[in-house]
DNA sequence: CGCGAATGGTAGACAGTGTCTATGAACGCA
DNA sequence: TGCGTTCATAGACACTGTCTACCATTCGCG
């Protein structure tokens, strides 16, 4: 990620999370505050300035455009659920059925909790998707989960990767229907968590095995 | 000025599906082709009328907001989902696990071939979620979803509309994932079809079975 | 020290958008 | 004939993203 080392540190701080006063980083900030706080409709470049203190002009020396300044915002986003992932399953994990259990929670519980965000790192139409360091931010999730699906089932004739997008591809669709509201009208269920056990079990066979 | 010289609305037409030149359906159509040409993003309300040949404030007796025109296209694509729907599985049923792969494959084709209607039926922002009719429409073909997964599993602790949910939102999530090249990257291939059989695999069993 | 230049931000213009309101044309019906 | 309803037009308003002209610092370096 990054990408920009240029930028980053004139003044050298210590690297402490705190302020990074570069109008850049603001921005940045600025929007990750705002789609939190009132959703992906409120990201208007002006607003963002706006909340970054700054006239309407200012984030154009930056960001050459809207779905530039957003895709820097939703890079943040893959960056912070990349982090929650690793800090989960980086502590000891024997059981990689767990571990997949525990990731596509913290997957579910991240689109939920950050609605928002989560909605602009999936509308590709205000990103600029085949930019550099935007998908690929995401690619190393996705072999996690690989190497998660190799280690829980080393023999059966689908490829562990198919197994992988298959199984990706059902926690997005979870994650986005549940929020819209429309697998609870469609299953009359109010709770997610029946859903996701029947979804793991379909992909990697059932708990026992 | 002109629009009314030339249009004299009320000449008979015999209800053939051609033409309801009622200034509501018009805007329907030219929003049906506007979305299928050129994508979501071309469906501001004044395009809309434009392509309709009205000003832009005509629309507004019809439809009291920009979010109600674009419901009634996304209703629109609904219903064509759903006539192909029940044309293809109209004819003799012999097999439910056939049924539901064709299902399947005609959802991921209607999701390709129709890209902004597709989009656009999902882009709950742009519609009116909990207005009646919208998730109304989609809700039959949950039913049928649901009705072939019970005829092709009738005993499993899963229940059914649990084990349709999480093949619907699979399906949904390969729609979109592969529409917006993120598997085809992820998993490093370049047909559905395989993901599509995975799938099927996963939440009905194996295919002998 | 001094001065040109690059850096980084402001402010205004422009076309386009959704919504609202005032206006007016055409028709039905008494 | 005249009135009222229906239906579309046209303009205004506050936004939006982009572009361009303009300043104000600050820095490099003679």
């Amino acid at each position: 990620m990054n990408a920009h080392s240029g930028e980053a540190a004139q003044h050298r701080e210590p690297a402490e999370q705190h302020q990074d006063t570069g109008l850049r980083a603001r921005l940045v900030q600025a929007g990750v505050e705002l789609v939190g706080r009132e959703g992906v409709q409120a990201l208007s470049l002006r607003e963002i300035a706006r909340r970054a203190g700054v006239s309407h002009g200012a984030p154009r020396r930056y960001f050459p455009t809207h779905l530039s300044l957003l895709s820097a915002i939703a890079r943040q986003g893959f960056a912070d659920l990349a982090a929650r992932v690793t800090e989960v399953l980086g502590a000891g994990r024997p059981d990689p059925r767990a571990g997949l259990m525990t990731l596509a929670r913290l997957y579910l519980d991240f689109a939920r909790t950050n609605r928002g965000m989560y909605e602009l790192m999936f509308r590709h139409d205000l990103l600029e998707s085949n930019q550099l360091g935007l998908r690929e931010t995401s690619l190393p999730l996705f072999t996690v989960l690989v190497d998660l699906v190799r280690q829980v089932e080393p023999r059966t004739e689908i490829p562990p990767p198919v197994v992988a997008g298959a199984l990706w591809a059902n926690l997005h669709g979870i994650a986005q229907l549940w929020e819209w509201g429309s697998l609870q009208l469609a299953t009359g269920a109010d709770d997610v968590e029946p859903l996701l056990r029947a979804t793991l079990d379909a992909h990697l066979g059932p708990e026992g095995r």
